[in-house]
DNA sequence: CTGAAAGCGCTTACAG
DNA sequence: CTGAAAGCGCTTACAG
């Protein structure tokens, strides 16, 4: 295949190849005549920009990174399809960059992904949308970034937040309205803000209903299957035996479960088990798991969207938007049976 | 933050910018007091070469596109993670693609992929790796590719093969020598070449055993968990119920699992199920999925790593590795109890 | 062993 | 409305 440039084009239409780089842009003063020429002879010679040449005269790479540290696979999935349809719109690629909160130094990490791949934005998801030293490095270094789903740090820029506090509230009172009085929660990774915030959800919804939080229905886990696990044990090998287990994801709402069938302890006959996320598994096990559901998606898309848009436009104001979550009630939650 | 650019590492180090480029790229004929005078420059000022006017230069992208189209999340997130660590160890970027098969006509978007993003290089997975049309095109236009996990298509190319075959007669034997004879099997999606390979171990395992393979025993699935209920259901509910179900991945058989619990069937005891692919749902139910666990991870580095070289060295041979599957045995497969 | 020139394919000022 | 020149940051021939 021969190579059609910019040059070709214009040679094949006739004119400068800066008209021709006009009509590719869209930009005005280019008369009708002779855009018209010009597409013409992008569809005749099948002429395709080589985004690399652009991004070097714009200094620019047209490429948008996505930080990640998260243990759910179908998290990650989820945010990358959303940031994935946004770069896909705007002829953005996605570079994906998943990084240990707790690993290498992060700054310097992340000091060596902007600089190797000249990144035009990025695109934090917890937990580094609440890291305050990372947060600090973008601004002086005048990248543009967004965030998704921070939490617990105020910052000018452009933030899509969850309401996770509302939804534990919510997913709380659903078990306090089937009869539910000993709830046991289980917590998230420390690390993640998102942890407190969905605890304090649940502390509203007891509080609110005049019942105290006792310290043993209480477990210390990290989002992993594994801390469910050991969690559940804890929880449910205790002499008070609460009648609903409130995990703060699904993996270890599915530990719960889990150890629960060890326990030969029926659910939800015995035991009311409700998690957070809507991960696939949420409804792959059985029974299904009553959740929240997270338009994840959408507000990845909504980040990335807005952060390209920044990226043109440096000068606009920081958007920030709040994406509700979904109650969706499964077979892992009923009636308190006396 | 001024520009650093190899400009400003020649002025610095007093020498011409060909000769920095020299040192960047570790090419010879440059005296040890030059080169380590140039390296100097490099750490003082801190420089990073620019990878989009290194590309420009090279007519290369240093970019490598990764092509999938699998319901599995879990499956994904390791063949991106091999993938990614492949080019991470080469300063290659990875661009990920996902992409219906049956969607949009499949050449043109791989065309319009390939010349927006100037890909240098694309990396196949299944079902895309057996794909004689997809292989022809890129093989006229000249790309670089290599294929993980293909089964049907023989192509001189870059192949990195798993053995389904083998693994699922291994699956089978373990089943056959619990003691189960009516032993049901549930197909995947018929566009993965996989699907054949995995049923024809299953084959060759039950006739080394003289016992026929009986057609209600073999449900026609997609590798969804909604077909894998379907499935169940329909083996499940036949008058002669199997003793054992080998589903032909994990979600499916993670439905085998869920049907059998709304059946009150107890598994193990009165149901063994075996699955495929180790995916994180086959340890986080509870019973356990005994299963196969592919090294996806390692096989999608190696036909990244060999992609590379590939690029670098177009002359090199193709080569074409296998790599093993290990059976791993959990809670849903037991002796069949009379 | 080292460097001046030209070029990769596009864009941004600047003219007209 | 259109174009000739210079430049983005690097590399590939080509000289010396």
């Amino acid at each position: 295949m021969e190579k059609v440039t910019i040059n070709s084009v214009a040679k094949h239409a006739g004119v400068s190849k800066k008209t021709v780089s006009r009509v590719l842009n869209n930009e005005p003063n280019v008369s009708d005549a002779t855009r018209e020429k010009v597409q013409q002879a992008f569809k005749e010679l099948n002429y395709r920009p080589n985004p690399i040449a652009r991004g070097l005269a714009h200094n620019r790479s047209f490429i948008i990174g996505c930080l990640y540290d998260n243990p759910s696979k179908s998290y990650i999935t989820r945010v990358q399809s959303g940031a994935l349809e946004a770069c896909q719109d705007r002829n953005y690629n996605l570079l994906i960059h998943p990084c240990e909160l707790r690993g290498e130094p992060l700054i310097d990490n992340i000091e060596t992904l902007v600089s190797t791949s000249r990144l035009d934005g990025i695109v934090l998801t917890p937990p580094f949308s609440d890291n305050k030293e990372l947060v600090d490095y973008l601004k002086t270094r005048n990248i543009p970034y967004a965030r998704v789903a921070p939490v617990t740090l105020e910052d000018e820029s452009i933030s899509i937040k969850s309401n996770d506090t509302q939804a534990a509230y919510e997913i709380t009172n659903l078990l306090l309205s089937l009869g539910h009085k000993e709830i046991a929660f289980i917590k998230g990774h420390p690390d993640h803000s998102a942890t407190e915030a969905r605890f304090d959800g649940y502390v509203k919804a007891l509080g609110e209903q005049g019942i105290a939080v006792k310290s043993e229905f209480v477990a210390e886990g990290n989002f992993s299957y594994h801390s469910g696990e050991d969690s559940a044990r804890q929880i449910l090998e205790s002499t008070t035996r609460p009648s609903a287990v409130f995990a703060s994801n699904d993996y270890m709402a599915a530990a719960v479960l889990k150890v629960a069938s060890q326990m030969s302890l029926k659910v939800p006959e015995e035991l009311s088990i409700a998690g957070f996320d809507n991960a696939p598994i949420a409804r792959h096990i059985w029974p299904g798991l009553t959740t929240i559901a997270q338009p994840v998606e959408d507000m990845t898309f909504r980040a990335v969207t807005l952060l390209i848009d920044k990226i043109n436009a440096p000068e606009s104001d920081d958007i920030e938007e709040v994406f509700a979550g979904k109650l969706i009630e499964r077979e892992s939650t009923a009636q308190l049976i006396n």
